[in-house]
RNA sequence: GCCUCCAUAGUCUAGCGGCCUAGGACGUCACCCUUUCAAGGUGAAGAUCGCGGGUUCGAAUCCCGCUGGAGGUACCA
């Protein structure tokens, strides 16, 4: 499906709207990308302003997560996200959280109510979860029966006089189709009949989504509401709620979903699904936003690597594609991947590693001083093991043996290499010794030659005591290079390991 | 059930009527490099473009139907 033509004439001005009712979701992470891209990217190109509005929508008592509005900012702020106006910096069109606005919501209520677009509903939820059973059980369409949209005035006036609660229902045109216009998708058409008669006001005073939304993006003069797609069916409903305030609706785009590997809603049950997750298992703001930033969106086909900047100089709604996609661990991890191994700088990633470090005790809040000897240390360490680190929660197992006294416990079969005897270890580890205690292995062009002719004159294969040499060094079978490990590990402690290593082995032979 | 959206390999996607014997990437497999594990390099397998009808000289690309997937169907957002 190809896209309309997608026309910025204008100033912009896009907001995100989150919920404060836990840590947020990837699909919010890159709806706001996409919001920002817009504002930040496409419009700013094209010579027009962009402005991007962080809103906060707490309208719902029942969900409200104490602190989540902090983290949402919080995590934001990592992601690289900033914004223009917010509840946290204010603007000109605050307050910029629900919660402090109530009065417009009311006020918008009743004016609806004064011009006959929205009636008192004394309906009680007992009535209604009623009427829902019995529509399931008759195979009707669920929904409201708009009982009480037809009540004479006395009625009403008489349950008010009772102290009734009440909810503020939108009376919905039933008649006549009402046409979405999307950015992405083009027009559809609903049957007015279809659509529902929402809760505008709930019985606390609070407003809806519906209600809130259409208020504060008319009144923040938003022109481009840029949301998931999970909104498509209320939108002909907001663009009635506008119409019956006098308004001209804003453009909408509406995001493709990011579905589970499964199918279905991404949802912890498959992994990871909130931004903080991300960060403490050690992914980069930088692949996390390149990553979300292709799920739905496509510049060439070809290219895969964009950088911040390279995305607000390239990205457009026009290329935003309208089918779901799936989120692929994997390729995130990849990208992860890509940006510690050959697009940070070996100063950056190191920064980036040693809270991991500081966090698993290998390393202290000195580290951090980028002028200290243990940042140069690690640093060094880094250098030596990038490639084979995915996620920065890897390093701390990766870099325990360089950044501990000595390796962990291992098994001293390890010592002895495939095809090899432990007699056959034990003679290398005690030539290698020599060669250590000899040499230095600062020296890794010096340390190779002598332990390669060391193999040689005990007619063993360069791997046969080279594995020896790095289970003893670093307590395990993998590890990098080894000449290089060695140097870093440095002479004291090499000699030390592979003394260790050789009474170990002598221990187990007798 | 009803309303709505979507539909190119397992996954993300390019493609907007002839450049397509369908391109790129992740993943998978093989080989090279090699002291292990990675990284890197090379290559391979993998898509009758969901199915069926049209329109057209010509369709992955346009139209219709079907099927499938997804979303919505709350005094949640």
């Amino acid at each position: 499906m190809t896209n309309p033509t997608i026309a910025i004439d204008r100033d912009i001005r896009v907001r995100f709207a989150p919920s404060p009712t836990g840590s947020l979701h990837v699909g919010g992470g890159r709806t706001v990308l996409f919001n920002w891209l817009f504002a930040k990217g496409e419009a700013q190109r094209l010579g027009f302003d962009g402005t991007m509005i962080l809103r906060i929508e707490d309208t719902d008592r029942n969900r409200f997560v104490e602190g989540a509005t902090e983290g949402i900012f919080d995590i934001l702020h990592w992601f690289g996200i900033d914004w223009d106006e917010g509840a946290d910096i204010g603007g000109p069109h605050g307050p910029y959280i629900q919660s402090e606005r109530l009065p417009l919501y009311q006020q918008g209520a009743q004016e609806l109510i004064d011009n006959g677009r929205a009636y008192r509903c004394f309906c009680s939820p007992e009535r209604l979860q009623g009427l829902r059973e019995e529509q399931r059980q008759k195979g009707l369409p669920p929904g409201y029966d708009r009982h009480c949209r037809f009540l004479s005035q006395d009625e009403i006036d008489a349950k008010l006089a009772a102290g009734d609660g009440y909810v503020v229902r939108f009376a919905m045109s039933r008649e006549g189709t009402t046409e979405v216009y999307d950015l992405i998708r083009g027009e559809s058409t609903f049957q007015n009949v279809n659509l529902e008669d929402l809760v505008l006001l709930k019985s606390d005073g609070y407003p809806t989504y519906h209600l809130a939304n259409v208020i504060d993006d008319h009144d923040m003069q938003i022109t481009h509401i840029m949301r998931g797609e999970e909104w498509i069916p209320t939108a002909p409903v907001h663009i009635q709620l506008y119409r019956a305030f006098g308004w001209e609706p804003p453009a909408f785009a509406h995001m493709p979903l990011i579905l589970a590997p499964g199918g279905g809603k991404l949802s912890k049950r498959h992994g990871s699904t909130a931004m903080e997750e991300f960060r403490a298992q050690g992914y980069l703001p930088e692949a996390l936003m390149n990553y979300l930033a292709l799920l739905g969106w496509s510049f060439d086909g070809t290219t895969e690597i964009f950088s911040k900047e390279d995305l607000l100089e390239k990205w457009s709604l026009e290329r935003v594609s309208p089918s779901p996609a799936t989120f692929d661990y994997d390729k995130l991890r990849w990208f992860n991947q890509q940006y510690i191994n050959h697009i940070l700088t070996l100063d950056e990633l190191t920064e980036r590693v040693i809270p991991f470090l500081t966090a698993a005790l290998l390393a202290t809040k000195r580290a951090s001083d980028p002028t200290s000897a243990e940042f140069a240390h690690i640093r060094e360490i880094t250098a030596v093991l990038k490639d084979r680190l995915v996620l920065l929660s890897d390093a701390p197992d990766l870099m325990s043996f360089f950044l501990k006294a000595r390796p962990d416990p291992y098994d001293p079969a390890l010592l002895v290499a495939k095809k090899s005897t432990p007699e056959q270890s034990l003679a290398g580890l005690r030539g290698a010794l020599t060669v250590f205690e000899q040499g230095t292995v600062a020296d890794e062009a010096a340390i190779e030659t002598a332990l390669r002719a060391l193999a040689e004159g005990l007619g063993l294969k360069a791997g046969q005591l080279f594995m020896p040499i790095r289970v003893a060094v670093t307590g395990r079978t993998e590890s990098p290079g080894l000449f290089e490990t060695l140097r870093v590990i440095g002479d004291d402690r090499v000699r030390a390991r592979i003394r260790t290593a050789i009474e170990l082995l002598s221990g187990a032979e007798s």
